[in-house]
DNA sequence: CAGTGATGCCAACAGACGTTGACCAACAAC
DNA sequence: GTTGTTGGTCAACGTCTGTTGGCATCACTG
């Protein structure tokens, strides 16, 4: 790895050919630009190959399979920052701030979504993803963890809603709303989520 | 047709063979129960025809092609009140109550989430299904036009990103809500969408 | 009885898919 | 120069897909 990297810094650079993984990036990139487009079954690896100008085999000699290279494509984070810590009032309006500015720049979310609601396996993902990071935020603002993974539920169902409606359905209305109009409208609903008083019925 | 009808109530009618039109409902139920399960592309014409025991070149007769069959399969009808007519400050939780009635008893509606988000013709069919049938309701409620489109789209996302959560992607704290739970929680978010004061923004 | 029309099944088509293995060409080491 | 390794191409495989046309079977009409 180390010499392969080493390749590229000599005087030859200019007339050798691509590092094995330069290959890999490239293919990663045209994977998850087309997954997020078309979702998984529609996407194929002779069109993700064809994108990224490559031989399509070459994308099974390094990512195995079809499922790998979407493993591959569809890993991230949600870099949730710690609710905790900020001003209690306010977390409704910067949790919708930040996923907004999430959904914006990266795609995987864009192919989590897509993919999710037709595939068993990237659903499954998808509840491990919104259990594992977002409920523990939403833990350490309540003290009764009975009720905080509703709070979590509720919170992913209105920012997976928006979602869906802005960036795969393209509603116009909410396409044309500014990000600042959404924070505006969606925060106190995710305020109310996270922080106010459990609903009245068991 | 009406002579078909007829047959089925002659004395002969256990040993006949199956009207087209019956065998056209079975193929149609059969269709509905795996385009919501699996989504267009995975549903294939033989399972399909499988289910409803049945040749899948009978689907192809009936029906001419596996996207005229989906067609038939996806149309369904939001059968919305008229909100304006109902006290103004319980629309919202009435909306929620509808909606999750509507959910549970309505294939179609599941096909099209299913298949919308890959699809770029039926997400085309839920734009439209929701600015022509929730759109009016809303502006019906809303004296400013401007407006009335973003509540119904606000409106949209929260009870599309429910379903999302709760039918399509089994988030295990939103599927074990009850659903008087989930008009508590969600009735104020609608309300507010509906018939609360503009977001404070341009 | 023969004949007609509708219902249903079978076999096959052409195309696309994921995947595989053999073969090239460029570089590095000796 | 020879050899080994690495990045890349090519042609083909087996399978599954939507779709088609021909053939059988039954109910009814004359």
């Amino acid at each position: 790895m180390s010499t392969l990297v080493g390749k590229r810094s000599l005087a030859y650079a200019g007339s050798m050919r691509r590092t094995s993984e330069e290959t890999k990036a490239i293919i990663l990139t045209s994977a998850r630009e087309r997954f997020a487009a078309d979702g998984y079954e529609r996407s194929t690896i002779r069109a993700i190959a064809a994108d990224a100008r490559i031989d399509p085999s070459m994308v099974m000699r390094y990512y195995g399979s079809k499922e790998q290279l979407f493993a591959a494509a569809s890993d991230f984070d949600l870099k949730l920052p710690e609710l905790a810590r900020m001003p209690r009032e306010r977390v409704g309006w910067l949790l919708v701030e930040h996923f907004l500015e999430r959904w914006e720049n990266d795609e995987a979310l864009m192919v989590l979504l897509r993919t999710g609601v037709t595939n068993d396996r990237v659903a499954e993902r998808m509840r491990s993803i919104f259990a594992d990071q977002l409920g523990p935020v939403v833990n350490d603002l309540e003290a009764d963890p009975a009720s905080a993974g509703r709070r979590a539920g509720l919170a992913a169902s209105q920012i997976l809603g928006l979602a869906l409606c802005r960036y795969v359905l393209c509603f116009p209305p909410v396409v044309d709303m500014s990000p600042d109009e959404i924070v505006e409208w969606l925060g106190p609903t995710l305020q109310r989520y996270l922080t106010g008083p459990a609903a009245s019925l068991p």
